[in-house]
DNA sequence: CGTGCCTGTTCGGCCAACCCGGACGCAAGC
DNA sequence: GCTTGCGTCCGGGTTGGCCGAACAGGCACG
Protein backbone atom coordinates (compact mmCIF):
# COMPACT_ATOMS: atom_id res chain seq x y z
CA UNK A 1 0.00 0.00 0.00
CA UNK A 2 2.97 1.98 -0.01
CA UNK A 3 4.41 4.37 -3.16
CA UNK A 4 6.38 0.82 -4.10
CA UNK A 5 4.21 0.27 -6.93
CA UNK A 6 5.85 -3.29 -7.55
CA UNK A 7 5.60 -5.44 -4.16
CA UNK A 8 3.44 -7.85 -6.52
CA UNK A 9 4.95 -11.54 -6.86
CA UNK A 10 7.98 -11.24 -3.79
CA UNK A 11 7.68 -9.78 -0.58
CA UNK A 12 9.98 -7.05 0.32
CA UNK A 13 11.06 -5.04 2.97
CA UNK A 14 9.67 -1.68 3.43
CA UNK A 15 12.37 -0.52 6.05
CA UNK A 16 15.50 -1.70 3.94
CA UNK A 17 14.40 -0.36 1.24
CA UNK A 18 14.17 2.64 2.78
CA UNK A 19 18.00 2.95 4.27
CA UNK A 20 18.97 1.61 0.77
CA UNK A 21 17.23 4.80 -0.45
CA UNK A 22 18.95 6.82 2.24
CA UNK A 23 22.08 5.67 1.38
CA UNK A 24 21.47 6.23 -2.38
CA UNK A 25 20.57 9.93 -1.16
CA UNK A 26 23.91 10.41 0.40
CA UNK A 27 25.78 9.10 -2.31
CA UNK A 28 24.02 11.36 -4.90
CA UNK A 29 24.39 14.14 -2.66
CA UNK A 30 27.72 13.25 -1.90
CA UNK A 31 27.13 13.85 1.58
CA UNK A 32 24.05 15.37 3.08
CA UNK A 33 22.63 16.61 5.89
CA UNK A 34 19.49 15.14 7.95
CA UNK A 35 16.86 17.77 6.27
CA UNK A 36 18.12 17.34 2.91
CA UNK A 37 18.08 13.48 2.95
CA UNK A 38 14.47 13.84 4.34
CA UNK A 39 13.32 16.26 1.74
CA UNK A 40 14.83 14.30 -0.89
CA UNK A 41 13.02 11.36 -0.10
CA UNK A 42 9.67 13.30 1.03
CA UNK A 43 9.83 11.71 4.60
CA UNK A 44 10.12 13.03 8.22
CA UNK A 45 13.23 13.90 9.46
CA UNK A 46 11.71 11.79 12.30
CA UNK A 47 11.75 8.82 10.30
CA UNK A 48 15.02 9.46 8.91
CA UNK A 49 17.01 10.02 12.17
CA UNK A 50 16.90 6.30 13.53
CA UNK A 51 17.75 4.86 10.23
CA UNK A 52 21.05 7.18 9.74
CA UNK A 53 21.67 6.10 13.79
CA UNK A 54 21.36 2.35 12.73
CA UNK A 55 23.39 3.45 9.72
CA UNK A 56 26.23 4.74 11.49
CA UNK A 57 25.98 2.09 14.10
CA UNK A 58 26.57 -0.53 11.84
CA UNK A 59 29.72 1.88 10.03
CA UNK A 60 28.20 2.64 6.85
CA UNK A 61 27.59 5.81 7.02
CA UNK A 62 29.57 8.30 8.90
CA UNK A 63 28.87 11.44 10.55
CA UNK A 64 30.87 14.69 10.36
CA UNK A 65 29.46 18.66 11.22
CA UNK A 66 26.36 17.08 11.06
CA UNK A 67 26.91 15.91 7.09
CA UNK A 68 25.88 12.01 6.76
CA UNK A 69 28.67 10.57 3.88
CA UNK A 70 29.12 6.64 2.89
CA UNK A 71 31.63 5.28 5.34
CA UNK A 72 35.07 3.47 3.64
CA UNK A 73 33.51 0.45 4.63
CA UNK A 74 31.97 0.59 0.99
CA UNK A 75 35.62 0.81 -0.59
CA UNK A 76 36.74 -2.31 1.91
CA UNK A 77 33.44 -4.08 0.07
CA UNK A 78 33.94 -3.48 -3.10
CA UNK A 79 38.21 -3.79 -3.04
CA UNK A 80 37.48 -6.82 -1.58
CA UNK A 81 34.92 -7.57 -4.28
CA UNK A 82 37.30 -6.86 -7.02
CA UNK A 83 40.37 -8.90 -5.45
CA UNK A 84 37.86 -12.27 -5.26
CA UNK A 85 36.60 -11.48 -8.57
CA UNK A 86 38.21 -14.74 -11.16
CA UNK A 87 38.49 -11.90 -14.22
CA UNK A 88 39.99 -8.94 -12.56
CA UNK A 89 42.83 -11.66 -11.15
CA UNK A 90 43.89 -12.61 -14.29
CA UNK A 91 43.32 -9.34 -16.35
CA UNK A 92 44.80 -6.57 -14.19
CA UNK A 93 48.56 -7.19 -14.89
CA UNK A 94 48.07 -8.04 -18.44
CA UNK A 95 45.94 -4.83 -18.69
CA UNK A 96 48.79 -2.51 -17.49
CA UNK A 97 50.86 -4.78 -20.24
CA UNK A 98 48.82 -3.91 -23.01
CA UNK A 99 48.23 -0.38 -22.16
CA UNK A 100 52.23 0.20 -22.09
CA UNK A 101 52.47 -1.64 -25.03
CA UNK A 102 50.19 0.47 -27.18
CA UNK A 103 50.17 3.28 -25.17
CA UNK A 104 46.74 3.62 -24.86
CA UNK A 105 44.40 3.92 -22.03
CA UNK A 106 42.68 0.17 -21.36
CA UNK A 107 39.77 -1.06 -18.92
CA UNK A 108 38.30 -3.74 -18.19
CA UNK A 109 34.93 -4.64 -17.46
CA UNK A 110 31.82 -6.72 -16.67
CA UNK A 111 28.40 -6.23 -17.08
CA UNK A 112 26.34 -6.36 -13.33
CA UNK A 113 22.31 -5.70 -13.46
CA UNK A 114 22.48 -5.52 -17.06
CA UNK A 115 25.24 -2.56 -16.96
CA UNK A 116 28.75 -2.49 -17.41
CA UNK A 117 31.42 -1.83 -14.66
CA UNK A 118 34.29 -0.55 -14.61
CA UNK A 119 36.95 -2.38 -12.71
CA UNK A 120 39.94 -1.63 -13.56
CA UNK A 121 41.64 0.60 -15.33
CA UNK A 122 45.41 1.55 -16.46
CA UNK A 123 47.35 3.45 -19.14
CA UNK A 124 48.38 6.52 -20.43
CA UNK A 125 46.08 9.04 -18.10
CA UNK A 126 48.19 12.22 -20.04
CA UNK A 127 46.79 11.27 -23.25
CA UNK A 128 43.29 11.26 -23.10
CA UNK A 129 40.39 11.25 -19.97
CA UNK A 130 38.69 7.95 -19.14
CA UNK A 131 35.44 8.05 -19.91
CA UNK A 132 34.43 5.67 -16.80
CA UNK A 133 35.94 5.76 -13.62
CA UNK A 134 36.69 2.35 -11.67
CA UNK A 135 33.16 1.82 -10.65
CA UNK A 136 31.26 3.69 -12.71
CA UNK A 137 28.38 2.04 -14.43
CA UNK A 138 27.32 2.33 -17.96
CA UNK A 139 25.20 1.30 -20.93
CA UNK A 140 26.86 -1.47 -22.83
CA UNK A 141 25.50 -0.68 -25.63
CA UNK A 142 27.29 2.89 -25.71
CA UNK A 143 31.11 1.13 -25.16
CA UNK A 144 33.50 -1.48 -27.19
CA UNK A 145 33.62 -3.70 -24.08
CA UNK A 146 29.92 -3.64 -23.14
CA UNK A 147 29.01 -4.48 -26.71
CA UNK A 148 31.82 -7.25 -27.03
CA UNK A 149 29.86 -8.85 -23.73
CA UNK A 150 26.00 -8.36 -25.74
CA UNK A 151 27.59 -10.38 -28.34
CA UNK A 152 28.03 -13.26 -26.68
CA UNK A 153 25.03 -13.19 -24.49
CA UNK A 154 21.75 -15.28 -25.82
CA UNK A 155 19.31 -13.16 -27.62
CA UNK A 156 16.85 -13.50 -24.85
CA UNK A 157 19.28 -11.65 -22.59
CA UNK A 158 19.74 -9.23 -24.42
CA UNK A 159 16.27 -8.28 -25.45
CA UNK A 160 15.54 -8.69 -21.86
CA UNK A 161 18.71 -5.95 -20.75
CA UNK A 162 17.42 -3.61 -23.73
CA UNK A 163 14.02 -3.49 -22.28
CA UNK A 164 14.91 -2.86 -19.00
CA UNK A 165 17.84 -0.18 -19.77
CA UNK A 166 16.32 1.42 -23.06
CA UNK A 167 19.64 2.35 -25.35
CA UNK A 168 19.91 6.11 -24.86
CA UNK A 169 21.46 8.16 -27.37
CA UNK A 170 24.98 9.61 -25.85
CA UNK A 171 26.13 11.03 -29.62
CA UNK A 172 25.23 10.76 -33.00
CA UNK A 173 26.92 7.65 -33.20
CA UNK A 174 25.19 5.77 -30.74
CA UNK A 175 23.09 2.81 -32.04
CA UNK A 176 20.26 3.54 -30.78
CA UNK A 177 17.66 0.54 -32.80
CA UNK A 178 17.61 -2.72 -31.11
CA UNK A 179 17.61 -4.46 -35.07
CA UNK A 180 20.73 -2.38 -35.49
CA UNK A 181 22.19 -3.40 -31.99
CA UNK A 182 21.65 -7.27 -33.03
CA UNK A 183 22.99 -6.83 -36.63
CA UNK A 184 25.99 -5.55 -35.31
CA UNK A 185 26.58 -8.17 -33.01
CA UNK A 186 26.47 -10.50 -35.02
CA UNK A 187 29.49 -9.37 -37.32
CA UNK A 188 31.14 -8.80 -32.98
CA UNK A 189 30.50 -12.35 -32.65
CA UNK A 190 32.41 -13.34 -35.74
CA UNK A 191 35.63 -11.01 -35.71
CA UNK A 192 35.84 -11.70 -31.71
CA UNK A 193 36.26 -8.04 -31.12
CA UNK A 194 34.04 -4.80 -31.14
CA UNK A 195 34.93 -1.37 -32.08
CA UNK A 196 33.36 2.20 -30.48
CA UNK A 197 33.02 5.01 -32.90
CA UNK A 198 32.71 8.27 -31.01
CA UNK A 199 29.26 6.21 -29.81
CA UNK A 200 29.57 7.07 -25.83
CA UNK A 201 31.55 10.53 -26.12
CA UNK A 202 32.89 12.19 -28.88
CA UNK A 203 36.39 12.33 -30.00
CA UNK A 204 36.74 8.55 -28.41
CA UNK A 205 37.31 5.53 -29.96
CA UNK A 206 37.68 1.90 -28.47
CA UNK A 207 37.63 -1.34 -29.66
CA UNK A 208 37.05 -4.09 -27.24
CA UNK A 209 37.00 -7.61 -26.24
CA UNK A 210 35.08 -10.01 -24.46
CA UNK A 211 36.10 -13.09 -21.82
CA UNK A 212 33.74 -16.14 -21.65
CA UNK A 213 33.80 -19.45 -19.78
CA UNK A 214 33.36 -22.73 -20.77
CA UNK A 215 29.96 -22.94 -20.82
CA UNK A 216 29.21 -19.33 -22.46
CA UNK A 217 28.36 -17.38 -19.69
CA UNK A 218 30.07 -13.93 -20.43
CA UNK A 219 32.91 -13.28 -17.42
CA UNK A 220 34.14 -9.55 -18.58
CA UNK A 221 35.82 -7.74 -21.19
CA UNK A 222 38.67 -5.65 -22.06
CA UNK A 223 38.89 -2.57 -24.17
CA UNK A 224 41.71 -0.10 -25.14
CA UNK A 225 40.35 3.78 -25.58
CA UNK A 226 42.05 5.95 -28.10
CA UNK A 227 41.25 9.70 -29.55
CA UNK A 228 39.63 10.12 -32.61
CA UNK A 229 42.89 11.26 -34.35
CA UNK A 230 44.42 7.69 -33.79
CA UNK A 231 41.09 5.69 -34.81
CA UNK A 232 41.58 6.15 -38.85
CA UNK A 233 45.52 4.35 -38.83
CA UNK A 234 45.94 1.48 -39.74
CA UNK A 235 47.51 0.81 -36.47
CA UNK A 236 44.30 1.29 -34.28
CA UNK A 237 42.40 -0.74 -37.41
CA UNK A 238 44.29 -3.55 -37.71
CA UNK A 239 46.87 -4.30 -34.94
CA UNK A 240 45.38 -2.86 -32.20
CA UNK A 241 41.93 -5.35 -32.45
CA UNK A 242 44.50 -8.31 -32.60
CA UNK A 243 46.14 -7.38 -29.35
CA UNK A 244 42.86 -6.59 -27.75
CA UNK A 245 41.50 -9.60 -28.47
CA UNK A 246 44.78 -11.84 -28.02
CA UNK A 247 45.01 -10.54 -24.73
CA UNK A 248 41.32 -11.59 -23.44
CA UNK A 249 41.84 -15.01 -25.03
CA UNK A 250 44.80 -15.20 -22.55
CA UNK A 251 43.03 -14.35 -19.81
CA UNK A 252 39.86 -16.83 -21.33
CA UNK A 253 42.66 -19.86 -21.17
CA UNK A 254 44.09 -18.77 -17.68
CA UNK A 255 40.80 -18.70 -16.02
CA UNK A 256 39.59 -22.11 -17.70
CA UNK A 257 42.99 -23.61 -16.38
CA UNK A 258 42.45 -22.59 -12.92
CA UNK A 259 38.79 -23.80 -13.05
CA UNK A 260 39.96 -27.14 -14.30
CA UNK A 261 42.80 -27.12 -11.23
CA UNK B 1 14.29 -7.66 23.84
CA UNK B 2 16.88 -8.87 21.01
CA UNK B 3 20.14 -9.52 21.20
CA UNK B 4 21.33 -6.56 20.97
CA UNK B 5 22.83 -5.36 23.76
CA UNK B 6 22.74 -1.72 23.74
CA UNK B 7 19.74 -0.43 22.14
CA UNK B 8 19.42 2.05 25.38
CA UNK B 9 19.16 6.07 24.89
CA UNK B 10 18.84 6.23 20.74
CA UNK B 11 16.22 3.89 18.69
CA UNK B 12 17.76 1.81 15.95
CA UNK B 13 15.86 0.33 13.21
CA UNK B 14 15.81 -3.87 13.68
CA UNK B 15 15.11 -4.97 10.07
CA UNK B 16 17.93 -2.32 8.87
CA UNK B 17 20.29 -3.90 11.97
CA UNK B 18 19.46 -7.18 10.29
CA UNK B 19 20.51 -5.87 6.67
CA UNK B 20 23.45 -4.73 7.63
CA UNK B 21 24.72 -8.47 9.03
CA UNK B 22 23.43 -9.81 6.07
CA UNK B 23 25.85 -7.60 3.88
CA UNK B 24 28.15 -8.55 6.42
CA UNK B 25 27.94 -11.94 6.81
CA UNK B 26 28.06 -12.37 2.83
CA UNK B 27 31.24 -9.92 2.99
CA UNK B 28 33.15 -11.81 5.38
CA UNK B 29 32.06 -15.32 3.89
CA UNK B 30 33.20 -13.79 0.30
CA UNK B 31 29.66 -15.43 -1.02
CA UNK B 32 27.10 -17.85 0.34
CA UNK B 33 23.82 -19.46 0.47
CA UNK B 34 20.27 -18.33 1.77
CA UNK B 35 21.21 -20.92 4.12
CA UNK B 36 24.72 -20.11 5.23
CA UNK B 37 24.13 -16.92 6.01
CA UNK B 38 20.58 -18.21 8.11
CA UNK B 39 22.71 -20.83 9.69
CA UNK B 40 25.56 -18.10 10.32
CA UNK B 41 22.85 -15.44 11.61
CA UNK B 42 20.94 -17.75 13.85
CA UNK B 43 17.82 -16.35 11.94
CA UNK B 44 15.44 -18.59 9.54
CA UNK B 45 15.85 -18.78 5.89
CA UNK B 46 11.85 -17.79 5.78
CA UNK B 47 13.80 -13.95 7.38
CA UNK B 48 16.71 -13.70 5.49
CA UNK B 49 15.02 -14.76 2.15
CA UNK B 50 13.11 -11.40 2.02
CA UNK B 51 15.98 -9.00 3.04
CA UNK B 52 18.32 -10.84 0.23
CA UNK B 53 15.28 -9.91 -2.22
CA UNK B 54 15.03 -6.45 -1.02
CA UNK B 55 19.29 -6.17 -1.37
CA UNK B 56 18.62 -7.87 -5.17
CA UNK B 57 16.17 -5.47 -5.78
CA UNK B 58 18.61 -2.44 -4.44
CA UNK B 59 21.29 -4.04 -6.34
CA UNK B 60 23.56 -4.11 -3.10
CA UNK B 61 24.01 -7.81 -3.56
CA UNK B 62 24.52 -10.40 -6.58
CA UNK B 63 22.82 -13.83 -6.99
CA UNK B 64 24.42 -16.03 -9.26
CA UNK B 65 24.00 -20.02 -9.33
CA UNK B 66 22.34 -19.69 -5.32
CA UNK B 67 25.22 -17.68 -3.90
CA UNK B 68 24.45 -14.27 -2.90
CA UNK B 69 27.43 -11.65 -2.98
CA UNK B 70 28.20 -8.07 -2.59
CA UNK B 71 27.61 -6.59 -5.75
CA UNK B 72 30.06 -3.85 -7.57
CA UNK B 73 28.10 -1.18 -5.66
CA UNK B 74 29.96 -0.79 -3.09
CA UNK B 75 32.38 -0.63 -5.73
CA UNK B 76 31.00 2.83 -7.07
CA UNK B 77 30.40 4.06 -3.89
CA UNK B 78 33.29 3.54 -2.18
CA UNK B 79 35.80 4.80 -5.00
CA UNK B 80 33.45 7.94 -5.44
CA UNK B 81 33.77 8.07 -2.24
CA UNK B 82 37.35 8.00 -2.18
CA UNK B 83 38.01 10.25 -5.50
CA UNK B 84 36.13 13.00 -3.02
CA UNK B 85 38.35 13.01 -0.30
CA UNK B 86 40.35 15.98 0.06
CA UNK B 87 43.05 14.63 1.45
CA UNK B 88 43.37 11.69 -1.30
CA UNK B 89 43.04 14.55 -4.05
CA UNK B 90 46.19 16.28 -2.94
CA UNK B 91 48.01 13.31 -1.70
CA UNK B 92 47.80 10.32 -4.98
CA UNK B 93 50.31 12.26 -7.20
CA UNK B 94 52.51 12.84 -4.43
CA UNK B 95 52.44 9.69 -2.98
CA UNK B 96 53.74 7.90 -6.23
CA UNK B 97 56.21 10.45 -6.72
CA UNK B 98 57.31 9.55 -3.33
CA UNK B 99 57.60 5.83 -3.82
CA UNK B 100 59.56 5.97 -6.98
CA UNK B 101 62.10 8.37 -5.53
CA UNK B 102 62.80 6.29 -2.11
CA UNK B 103 61.79 3.23 -4.15
CA UNK B 104 59.48 2.29 -0.57
CA UNK B 105 55.80 1.23 -0.54
CA UNK B 106 54.05 4.28 0.34
CA UNK B 107 50.64 4.34 1.69
CA UNK B 108 48.03 6.99 2.48
CA UNK B 109 45.90 6.44 5.12
CA UNK B 110 42.46 7.71 6.80
CA UNK B 111 41.04 7.30 10.81
CA UNK B 112 37.22 6.25 10.53
CA UNK B 113 35.65 5.12 13.54
CA UNK B 114 38.84 4.99 15.48
CA UNK B 115 40.24 2.64 12.94
CA UNK B 116 43.13 3.26 10.11
CA UNK B 117 41.94 3.00 6.92
CA UNK B 118 44.40 2.20 3.93
CA UNK B 119 42.66 4.25 0.89
CA UNK B 120 45.91 4.14 -1.52
CA UNK B 121 49.24 2.75 -1.84
CA UNK B 122 52.09 3.03 -4.42
CA UNK B 123 55.51 1.96 -4.96
CA UNK B 124 57.70 -1.42 -5.52
CA UNK B 125 55.40 -4.22 -5.48
CA UNK B 126 58.38 -6.45 -5.93
CA UNK B 127 59.91 -5.42 -3.03
CA UNK B 128 57.43 -6.14 0.18
CA UNK B 129 54.03 -7.48 -0.24
CA UNK B 130 52.04 -4.67 1.82
CA UNK B 131 50.37 -4.83 4.83
CA UNK B 132 47.53 -3.31 4.03
CA UNK B 133 45.46 -3.31 0.48
CA UNK B 134 43.23 -0.67 -0.29
CA UNK B 135 40.30 -0.47 2.32
CA UNK B 136 41.61 -2.45 4.77
CA UNK B 137 41.19 -1.28 8.57
CA UNK B 138 43.84 -1.34 11.27
CA UNK B 139 44.52 -0.73 14.83
CA UNK B 140 45.80 2.62 14.73
CA UNK B 141 48.46 1.52 17.40
CA UNK B 142 49.98 -0.85 15.18
CA UNK B 143 51.36 1.82 12.33
CA UNK B 144 53.42 4.92 11.30
CA UNK B 145 50.68 6.36 9.55
CA UNK B 146 48.64 5.32 12.80
CA UNK B 147 50.62 6.67 15.39
CA UNK B 148 51.06 9.71 13.64
CA UNK B 149 47.78 10.70 13.79
CA UNK B 150 47.45 9.60 17.03
CA UNK B 151 49.82 11.89 18.08
CA UNK B 152 47.78 14.61 16.77
CA UNK B 153 44.78 13.99 18.15
CA UNK B 154 43.33 15.53 21.86
CA UNK B 155 43.85 13.22 24.50
CA UNK B 156 40.50 12.15 25.67
CA UNK B 157 39.66 11.18 21.65
CA UNK B 158 42.71 8.42 22.14
CA UNK B 159 41.61 7.06 25.32
CA UNK B 160 37.75 7.04 23.77
CA UNK B 161 39.86 5.05 20.67
CA UNK B 162 41.91 2.73 23.25
CA UNK B 163 38.51 1.88 24.88
CA UNK B 164 36.88 1.08 21.51
CA UNK B 165 38.93 -0.61 20.06
CA UNK B 166 41.60 -2.05 22.65
CA UNK B 167 45.77 -3.00 22.06
CA UNK B 168 46.18 -5.69 20.39
CA UNK B 169 49.45 -6.91 20.69
CA UNK B 170 50.54 -7.95 16.77
CA UNK B 171 54.22 -8.94 17.61
CA UNK B 172 56.25 -8.29 20.22
CA UNK B 173 57.41 -5.14 19.50
CA UNK B 174 53.61 -4.35 19.80
CA UNK B 175 53.65 -1.18 22.25
CA UNK B 176 50.53 -2.56 24.10
CA UNK B 177 50.52 -0.12 27.49
CA UNK B 178 47.99 2.78 27.02
CA UNK B 179 50.74 5.01 29.13
CA UNK B 180 53.58 3.76 26.75
CA UNK B 181 51.39 5.15 23.97
CA UNK B 182 50.94 8.21 24.92
CA UNK B 183 55.09 8.71 25.89
CA UNK B 184 55.38 7.67 22.27
CA UNK B 185 52.59 9.87 20.79
CA UNK B 186 54.74 12.69 23.03
CA UNK B 187 57.64 12.40 20.89
CA UNK B 188 55.98 11.65 17.57
CA UNK B 189 54.13 15.20 17.87
CA UNK B 190 57.48 16.62 18.94
CA UNK B 191 59.15 15.48 15.62
CA UNK B 192 56.64 15.46 13.00
CA UNK B 193 56.93 11.68 12.21
CA UNK B 194 56.27 8.58 13.92
CA UNK B 195 58.16 5.31 13.39
CA UNK B 196 57.32 1.32 12.89
CA UNK B 197 59.57 -0.79 14.57
CA UNK B 198 57.82 -4.69 13.08
CA UNK B 199 54.91 -3.58 15.55
CA UNK B 200 52.54 -4.50 13.08
CA UNK B 201 54.50 -7.40 11.15
CA UNK B 202 57.40 -8.62 11.51
CA UNK B 203 60.34 -8.01 9.43
CA UNK B 204 58.30 -4.63 8.23
CA UNK B 205 59.15 -1.26 9.63
CA UNK B 206 58.16 2.07 8.77
CA UNK B 207 57.66 5.93 9.02
CA UNK B 208 54.31 7.66 8.86
CA UNK B 209 53.67 11.51 8.90
CA UNK B 210 50.33 13.17 9.46
CA UNK B 211 48.01 15.64 8.06
CA UNK B 212 46.01 18.26 9.87
CA UNK B 213 43.64 20.85 9.27
CA UNK B 214 44.00 24.25 10.36
CA UNK B 215 41.56 23.86 12.76
CA UNK B 216 43.80 20.94 14.28
CA UNK B 217 41.36 18.35 12.96
CA UNK B 218 43.34 15.08 11.75
CA UNK B 219 42.71 14.24 7.75
CA UNK B 220 45.47 11.45 7.46
CA UNK B 221 48.27 10.26 7.24
CA UNK B 222 51.44 9.14 4.65
CA UNK B 223 53.46 6.57 5.35
CA UNK B 224 56.80 4.59 3.76
CA UNK B 225 57.02 1.05 4.69
CA UNK B 226 60.44 -1.07 4.08
CA UNK B 227 61.79 -4.26 4.75
CA UNK B 228 63.79 -4.61 8.04
CA UNK B 229 67.09 -4.98 6.62
CA UNK B 230 66.92 -1.55 5.34
CA UNK B 231 65.75 -0.26 8.88
CA UNK B 232 68.97 0.46 10.24
CA UNK B 233 70.20 2.58 7.42
CA UNK B 234 71.44 5.83 8.18
CA UNK B 235 69.14 6.36 4.93
CA UNK B 236 66.33 5.26 6.55
CA UNK B 237 66.51 6.75 10.34
CA UNK B 238 67.63 10.09 8.61
CA UNK B 239 66.55 11.00 5.08
CA UNK B 240 63.47 9.06 4.60
CA UNK B 241 61.75 10.83 7.30
CA UNK B 242 62.22 14.02 6.49
CA UNK B 243 61.02 13.04 3.02
CA UNK B 244 57.93 11.75 4.56
CA UNK B 245 57.09 14.73 6.30
CA UNK B 246 57.95 17.17 3.86
CA UNK B 247 55.79 15.58 1.32
CA UNK B 248 53.06 15.23 4.17
CA UNK B 249 53.59 19.33 4.45
CA UNK B 250 53.55 19.74 1.46
CA UNK B 251 49.92 17.93 0.93
CA UNK B 252 48.78 20.13 4.51
CA UNK B 253 49.76 23.09 2.61
CA UNK B 254 47.79 22.71 -0.85
CA UNK B 255 44.96 21.55 1.44
CA UNK B 256 45.21 24.79 3.62
CA UNK B 257 45.10 26.65 -0.04
CA UNK B 258 42.43 24.83 -1.38
CA UNK B 259 39.86 25.54 1.52
CA UNK B 260 41.05 29.38 1.56
CA UNK B 261 39.86 29.94 -2.03
C1' DC C 1 20.21 40.15 26.04
C1' DG C 2 15.97 38.45 24.30
C1' DT C 3 13.67 36.63 20.28
C1' DG C 4 12.90 34.10 16.31
C1' DC C 5 14.19 30.56 13.29
C1' DC C 6 16.20 26.46 11.80
C1' DT C 7 18.19 21.96 12.42
C1' DG C 8 18.62 17.88 14.90
C1' DT C 9 16.76 14.85 18.34
C1' DT C 10 13.24 12.53 21.13
C1' DC C 11 8.65 10.65 22.25
C1' DG C 12 3.54 8.62 22.25
C1' DG C 13 0.56 5.83 19.90
C1' DC C 14 -1.49 3.35 16.17
C1' DC C 15 -1.40 0.22 12.71
C1' DA C 16 1.24 -1.83 9.26
C1' DA C 17 4.89 -4.99 8.52
C1' DC C 18 8.39 -8.01 10.07
C1' DC C 19 9.49 -12.50 11.96
C1' DC C 20 8.65 -17.31 12.65
C1' DG C 21 6.67 -21.82 11.70
C1' DG C 22 5.25 -24.50 8.32
C1' DA C 23 3.98 -26.00 3.67
C1' DC C 24 5.11 -26.29 -1.24
C1' DG C 25 7.99 -26.96 -5.61
C1' DC C 26 11.97 -28.60 -7.52
C1' DA C 27 16.26 -30.63 -8.49
C1' DA C 28 19.79 -34.23 -7.48
C1' DG C 29 21.22 -38.99 -5.97
C1' DC C 30 22.11 -43.86 -3.86
C1' DG D 1 10.53 -43.14 -7.41
C1' DC D 2 11.35 -42.07 -2.76
C1' DT D 3 14.14 -39.28 -0.04
C1' DT D 4 16.76 -35.41 1.09
C1' DG D 5 18.04 -30.82 0.91
C1' DC D 6 17.50 -26.28 -0.60
C1' DG D 7 15.01 -22.23 -2.01
C1' DT D 8 10.56 -20.05 -2.09
C1' DC D 9 6.06 -18.79 -0.56
C1' DC D 10 2.25 -17.80 2.76
C1' DG D 11 -0.87 -17.13 7.61
C1' DG D 12 -0.92 -15.24 11.83
C1' DG D 13 0.43 -12.65 15.88
C1' DT D 14 2.89 -9.14 17.87
C1' DT D 15 6.66 -6.40 17.55
C1' DG D 16 8.43 -2.22 15.96
C1' DG D 17 8.51 1.38 12.35
C1' DC D 18 6.26 5.66 10.89
C1' DC D 19 4.19 10.02 11.63
C1' DG D 20 2.90 14.17 14.12
C1' DA D 21 4.37 16.90 17.50
C1' DA D 22 7.03 18.58 21.09
C1' DC D 23 11.79 19.56 22.95
C1' DA D 24 16.66 21.13 22.86
C1' DG D 25 20.42 23.81 21.08
C1' DG D 26 22.90 27.07 18.09
C1' DC D 27 23.11 31.07 15.39
C1' DA D 28 21.73 35.61 13.59
C1' DC D 29 19.29 39.43 14.07
C1' DG D 30 17.09 43.15 16.20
Amino acid sequence: MTDHADTSGSRRIAAVDKCCEILDTIHELQGATLTEISEHLGLTPGTVHPHLVTLFENQLVTKKDGVYSPSFKFLRVGESRRRENVFFRHANSKMEELARRIDARVQIYVEEFGMGVCIAQAGSQSSIQPPDEVGDQTHLHVIAAGKAMLAEMPDERISEIVEQHGMPEHTSNTVVDESALFGELEDISEQGYAFNDEEYISGLGAVGSAVTAENGDVIGAISAAVPTNRMATSEFTNTVPHDVASVANTIELDIHVENKG
